[in-house]
DNA sequence: GGCCTGTCTGGCACTAAGTGTCAATCAGGC
DNA sequence: GCCTGATTGACACTTAGTGCCAGACAGGCC
């Protein structure tokens, strides 16, 4: 637990995304190979494989911690809100990234474009089903898991999509909008 | 489109599936190289590479015409049937596999142990959003492609949630059921 | 029957992902 | 300054996946 050691490497991460991310966009994601990265990072290839078990891993570093910050923002949310409304409003939050704008969409345009790391961002979020279960569980005062794991499911697939449609306008309409729209649209759904 | 050679195409497919599938369910999905397939099938590493680009296709080669044939059961549903409904309708008729149960089961429990298939198999379900689009939105008598989206998407995401239930449950519970608990909670989330 | 043509096959070689091993190195505690 | 534990980089290896090419093979045509 070396503190020191703990921050030096938490760096080398960060310029590690930095340098391959550049390199992803300049390229594109799959004529990027791991030894290209290594080389620009200035590191050897068996080390990078030391950080990141696979490319998308690079992309997607960012989102490990996001289920748990999404599972702690909706314990935050007052108690007698609708699971669904609840969970909108948590998403919203979360998803409100910050850094460049244009840099986010071409970031977004190669995530929705590239097969293997929607693939990846799908199986981030799955794991979201059991980072909000306890709390979802709690307010629909429930002991069965499917409806809880049901309603997760269908919040993340509405953020996705609003997400890629997000993507498609070019960034021209808020997600925060988009989320809405597809929330209301299931929640109207008979 | 010589009428012969497709049916001992398919029958070559149809063999090399038998085999692979006998294959990984002894030894494991991970563990089980092209290599041992090939063996064990009689053909070289290079020609079963050309009949699947990689071996989550021949896990999920039945699920290739899925997206199409959800669309055309969608279609033939009534009417005056709200979208939701329809959904979970043509959801457990599309879903209603035949063949060896205990197969299946293990199957499934590799489907969802195995997070490359898993990964394939949510990317699959994908698919069905463009497949099931222009049904649903002529149903909903919307113009715009999110609501539709967002609909579509939640109900895989239940099939998706309600599919890894009946495999925890290691098959007790019927499927059917499954979807309609998850259905039914989505529909009545605030 | 023999030939032509297009397709399928298998073998070879190659790139790239990913993993195990091991010696060298480096940072901090004593 | 030395010891110890973790990190690193180099090497070797397996596996996925692809390009290329020569040979086999089937059907159509003369």
């Amino acid at each position: 637990m070396s503190t020191l050691w703990s921050r030096s490497r938490q760096a080398a991460i960060t310029e590690v995304i930095a340098v391959a991310m550049d390199l992803f966009l300049d390229k594109g994601f799959e004529a990027t190979t791991f030894d290209d990265i290594a080389a620009a990072a200035g590191i050897s290839r068996r080390s990078l494989f030391r950080y990141f078990g696979t490319k998308e891993d690079i992309v997607l570093f960012h989102m490990a911690d996001e289920g748990p910050r999404a599972a702690a923002a909706l314990a935050a949310r007052p108690d007698d809100e609708p699971v669904w409304t609840a969970l909108l409003a948590i998403l919203k939050q979360i998803e409100n990234e910050t850094g460049d704008p244009a840099r986010l969409l071409k970031i977004s345009e190669m995530m929705y474009g590239t097969p293997s790391l929607r693939a990846r961002s799908l199986e981030k979020h799955l794991q979201w089903q059991s980072d909000l279960l306890p709390e979802v569980k709690r307010r629909l005062a429930t002991e069965a898991d499917l409806p809880a794991i049901a309603i997760i499911a269908s919040a993340v697939a509405c953020l996705d999509a609003a997400g890629e449609q997000w993507t498609r306008a070019r960034g021209a309409i808020p997600l925060a909008d988009l989320l809405e729209e597809a929330f209301t649209a299931v929640r109207e759904a008979r």
